[in-house]
DNA sequence: GATCGCCTCCACCTTTTGGGGGAGACCAGA
DNA sequence: TCTGGTCTCCCCCAAAAGGTGGAGGCGATC
């Protein structure tokens, strides 16, 4: 059984919503509230699995509600954020929130439904067009690379690790360390490297590598 | 009526597909295709609307003909990946190469109608667990930065517009250029963020510019 | 067998970088 | 007023980086 809480300002809406759910057999709507942080309160006391979150609320609004109640952490709900409107910041926000669904009011409840019980069963529910938004959001950012990889293409292997090396910020003597080869190596093939790809030094070499997506932000563990 | 192409090599599932979709009032079947190279042929004969994509087949994979048939751009089609596996880098090639969907084979019958209705008006769908990876992945990409902002606001005003500077990996006399300073002064500067933020030279610093968010992959016209 | 590309190193040189001071001007706050 | 922080610039110096040219070994290809 999936216990399910309805967090919704309106009386009305948050009812609606609830009987929608509590009708299907294998759901049951164990709380509601109406600010976030009656949300909060509620989501410790009724451990719900499931939490159906409005944005715009009195007190709290139902992102901030959604980080608390994710950080506590004691919980291990998940939370659908449902809102009217679908402005980008806040699908942003809901996402780094912690959210794993975001979806429109005017969804048909058996899509409601199915969406609960997809996040139920791990997965994450977006609203089509954010997940469209989100898809070429994602392609933008790796996807610069196409052009610029052709010119990685013209490295030999060994220069490419030079270069994924001196992507982390890495000196000479260091790279040399890396690869088990001598620094005047290293220097050899930096040069070379530099040449063929039209650049300057080695900091134009890091730049080139963020943008063509041979390194990647948020894989680095940086103490540098 | 929604014109729809089914490409997959096993005739018996193409026509399963098929007959599943023509069931439906308001879509229409036009073509089929076995392989990449019939996929691309038919696309462009058909102009279909929508493509249910295989991935796995002979002669041409369904992500090379996806990304071929929407380079032409002649079609205005759109493409959803329907395969029996979701390897992370079948998605991720899917979605670079423009596919607007990304659905596994288990789907519901009901529930591939409504992704090729969803894909049809503008949205996206992917399979649940790829929406979430998805977001996991946009949030880490751009979660990164929390505690390395932080040592960002140990710069003064002047330190972060030139680390700003130096992550376009412009040289010491370049950001003077730029910032209308004395390249002496970039260098107390240059000196003083790196001390600050404990790095060791430029490079570094730029890779902590990406890292934290400063700089981000896809804004700069690399000419270098 | 000869050629070519790649990897490995060397030496020599210039430029850039980064560190260590110091100094004057300006501004805000104690 | 004085102090502290910031921005601006200076000097000197050592280390690193980058360019140039050369060399030997090694495997693939012609």
């Amino acid at each position: 059984m999936l216990r399910v809480m309805v967090v919704d300002d309106q009386a009305l809406v948050r009812r609606g919503f609830a009987l929608v759910l509590d009708n299907e057999p294998d759901i049951e709507v164990v709380a509601e509230a109406g600010t976030g942080i009656e949300a909060i309160e509620a989501a410790r006391q009724r451990q719900p699995d499931i939490i159906l979150m409005d944005i715009r609320m009195p007190e709290m609004d139902g992102l901030e509600a959604t980080a608390r109640i994710l950080e506590a952490g004691d919980a291990t709900c998940r939370v659908i954020i449902l809102t009217t409107f679908d402005p980008d910041e806040y699908v942003f926000r809901a996402l780094r929130a912690g959210a794993s669904g975001f979806v429109l009011k005017d969804i048909p409840p058996e899509a409601l439904v199915e969406a609960v019980r997809t996040v139920a069963d791990g997965g994450a529910m977006l609203a089509p067009a954010i997940t469209k938004r989100l898809i070429s959001q994602f392609v933008q950012k790796l996807g610069t690379g196409r052009n610029l990889a052709e010119r990685l293409e013209r490295l030999t292997t060994r220069e490419r690790e030079v270069l994924a090396v001196i992507s982390d910020g890495k000196s000479n003597a260091e790279i040399a360390e890396a690869l088990f080869i001598g620094s005047a190596t290293v220097k050899t093939h930096v040069s070379s490297l530099l040449s063929k790809l039209g650049l300057r030094d080695r900091a134009q070499a890091v730049v080139f590598a963020y943008e063509c997506g041979l390194a990647t932000a948020g894989e680095r563990d940086i103490g540098l």
